[in-house]
DNA sequence: GGCTTACGATACGAGACCGTCTCGTATTGA
DNA sequence: TCAATACGAGACGGTCTCGTATCGTAAGCC
């Protein structure tokens, strides 16, 4: 069920293929790739997930469509296998800070937000992949849960560590910090998303607050502030 | 262009019907609110937007295919009164204070996200609605801006009354407050919504921080800041 | 060379949907 | 009464897609 037993193994490559070496001709990885890419290409494209179909994945790619169906058995598997493709691994854990460790989590999400693909991916999963419950399955195995996974990992460890408030809901922590990346990479499309510094902004301000105050310097490198706590 | 020059117009109701009174049998209004109710059930019952055919429509109305192409031109033009038909009034702003007024459209936010109508369209707005541009912008205009615009409005009334930091993008400021509802509305089907204080949890927790640090008296009582604005 | 399999291309049947049109019937105004 | 329009139902031609099958050809193994 969850993925803890199925360690996200690779999974690519079409179905059949580990089994006894083919006699014949042996099959065209090149024509494997054209698939692929073209698939990727309309995605880039904004073709809808339902103007996608095989014929037009199979033109693209400059492929028969038999080549397509003798890897996959339908459209919903190869999508599986696009998907299960196009994800990055997550960013590396274990900066000096928690802080440190926020900031990685949410540029992940700015760097993934500019890819269009990613965002085809994230849209279409919205909307569309009601109907197609093996998709919906491995789109939310393979990128909902480890990210969702990740920020939490995150928010215990500042949690514990006392530097981020105990008296909310860890998911509500979650949400304000990665948030306002996510409106940005996934509902809105005018969005900039290319300031290298947009994650350390949006998680220092979510950490500070955004109400006016007695100015707070930021957190890293903390001055000797002549008045902080007017009350412990 | 702008939503200034068109201020909103009901705009309901297929079209021509204003004309000269018609000489033989009146169109029923009873088919009319079958072909919505049916439209809204489906959106209900989890139909894909790529699902939603006209014949769908008209058999799940008890309607003839007809009925409906009397009316509407197409399917699109069908949903395009739909989408306009389903929001309600923005809520009324102009509360006590600032922080009244943004709890107030974030709870309008988790109102809206309870309907599952409303849910519906806005995932198949972002996969889906490239291919279909009068939809998308209908639902851009009267949806998506008015509740952008609203928002900005009390950020700027915050910002201007120094009760909000000036120092951060309106824009992000903007994404800090509706962000966490926007998610769970949008994004995430198992979010928890019923608990009407949940706005003024994301309120506050956005203004004041999510960090650790010696606790602040909640925000509504301003203590008097000697030092504000050190910038115009 | 012969066998086997993959290749691109394309024909095919099945089926969903669109938008139009035609039934027979119902409901209005003239 | 009668013309006009709407109604539900559904047939119709056209388009699109799916998934299968069949070409002639290409590329590997024996």
């Amino acid at each position: 069920m969850t993925s803890a037993d199925t360690p996200l193994k690779p999974c690519h490559g079409p179905a059949g293929e580990q089994d006894a070496p083919r006699r014949g001709r042996p099959r065209s990885e090149a024509a494997e790739q054209a698939i692929y890419a073209a698939v990727e290409k309309l995605m880039e494209d904004g073709t809808g997930l339902s103007e996608l179909s095989i014929e037009r994945i199979a033109a693209e790619a400059g492929v028969g469509k038999a080549t397509i169906y003798r890897r996959w058995p339908n459209k919903e598997a190869l999508l599986v296998d696009v998907v299960a493709r196009l994800e990055e691994p997550l960013p590396p854990l274990g900066g000096p800070t928690y802080r440190d460790d926020l900031i990685s989590a949410v540029d992940y999400m700015r760097r993934r937000g500019l890819i269009k693909r990613s965002r085809w991916i994230v849209r279409s999963a919205l909307g569309q992949m009601n109907a197609w419950p093996e998709l919906k399955h491995t789109y939310h195995e393979r990128v909902v849960h480890p990210r969702r996974e990740m920020v939490r990992q995150i928010v215990r460890r500042g949690v514990a560590a006392g530097e981020l408030r105990a008296d909310l809901d860890v998911e509500l922590l979650c949400e304000m910090l990665i948030g306002p990346i996510l409106l940005r990479t996934v509902l809105w499309d005018d969005a900039p998303l290319e300031d290298p510094d947009l994650p350390r902004q949006m998680v220092d301000a979510a950490l500070q607050g955004i109400g006016a105050r007695p100015p707070v310097p930021p957190v890293p490198p903390v001055p000797p502030v002549p008045r902080v706590s007017s009350a412990s």
